[in-house]
DNA sequence: TGAATTTTAAAATAAGCGTTTGAAAAAGTC
DNA sequence: GACTTTTTCAAACGCTTATTTTAAAATTCA
């Protein structure tokens, strides 16, 4: 038995892709192993002797989702450092936005699944790779709001962006039919998020001058 | 057996609220009737004596629920239809997180597993409960944007809105060390939403307003 | 007291899963 | 081409858990 890093081997691998297709659409407890294994048509021990057990193959199929899904779509959209924080927000939102709403990518799927019934198994790694992106954000905010706003205004304001784009995705996911009409167009989606999203930051600064202008 | 609807009796009474807590808490599939009938101190024959089946306690579960939040947490926050819209927004962005936010309603945690892990037991019954409060906000909002607003741009407004209300509370619900540390404050956080929200309706609105320049 | 309702314990019924095993096949090595 | 290692396979193991039904007992109510 090989370590699953080094998974180099083809069965190996049909595992992992199965797995992340399974587990995406049943969550951990209703996908079987039986069911992964047939997808990845491999006999039934195969997890066993290439993962070990269901827990280990579920954190390295969550991993490799998620970097195939980074790969697809850097954080940025391809805007730079050196661009303006209006600019920057725009990349990351944009980015964001297409790499949960791309179908081809499970890894939402399966943090939703654990958000919803946690299993708990996926909670360090998925600390891990989440929190940079994250931070990466709110540093942008910061920015964007200035050195007087006060850390639960940056938070504020990150959730509020963050919701508008995982909240939706979450509906045109389970099924367009449902999913808020014009979000099928996630690139006209992402050009009202930001204008909306610029708009409440800059309210929320103002406020924050105003409290300035009141204290001196 | 009785129709469900009319459960006066108290055995009846206490498996409606031990669903609704099993279910809440582990979703239709994990949750068993057996667990439920403990909860209710009841036998393991009640449930199908009282309900016939698992799957209509389930729908009778979430529709006691959903009405005992209602009632908790009236849609508009007490605040009439004769108030200008910013504050009829206001009342209902607060309503809203002050309901799902109660860790006493537990209809919102059935509704969460209900997204990610679908029975389609809920489907009707959900549309016809919801969509009434989802319509009143889009009035709301159309009157904010006024008459040159398409509905698009209503549809999307509304989303952000709700996005930033409902994402939030999955996070805070699910652990309250992992939440975002000032959603801890709902009230807080509805001041910023709302403050944050009208911000990007009036952008949006600007938008519309120069376009309707251009072609004018 | 007698009839209807409700509760109960036990059983019926049914299904399913993760994991192990030991032999067979394949791949790799000298 | 014999020997070793790695990989695959079918079968079965062991253990678990669930919903629903039944028929008798208890209770309620007239």
């Amino acid at each position: 038995m090989k370590t699953p890093r080094e998974c180099s081997k083809k069965t190996c691998k049909s595992l992992l892709a199965a797995a992340v297709d399974v587990f995406a659409e049943k969550g951990y407890r209703d996908a079987t192993v039986a069911e992964i294994c047939e997808l990845a048509r491999a006999n039934i021990a195969a997890v066993n002797y290439h993962f070990r057990d269901k827990e280990t193959l579920y954190r390295e199929a969550w991993r490799y989702a998620f970097a195939e899904s980074i790969k697809d779509h850097p954080p940025d959209a391809g805007v730079g450092a050196a661009s303006p924080p209006e600019e920057r927000l725009r990349g990351q939102i944009t980015a964001l936005l297409q790499r949960i709403s791309d179908r081809k990518n499970k890894d939402f799927l399966i943090v939703l699944k654990e958000m919803t019934n946690p299993t708990g198994l996926l909670h360090e790694i998925m600390q891990e790779m989440l929190l940079p992106l994250q931070k990466r954000m709110q540093a942008t905010i910061r920015e964007l709001l200035g050195p007087d706003a006060s850390d639960m205004q940056v938070q504020f304001c990150e959730v509020s962006i963050m919701s508008q784009c995982v909240n939706p995705m979450v509906l045109k996911r389970k099924d367009d039919r449902n999913a808020p009409p014009g979000i099928k167009n996630v690139k006209a989606y992402a050009d009202h998020v930001v204008r909306f999203s610029l708009a409440g930051i800059h309210a929320v600064q103002d406020k924050a001058g105003k409290k300035q202008m009141k204290q001196g």
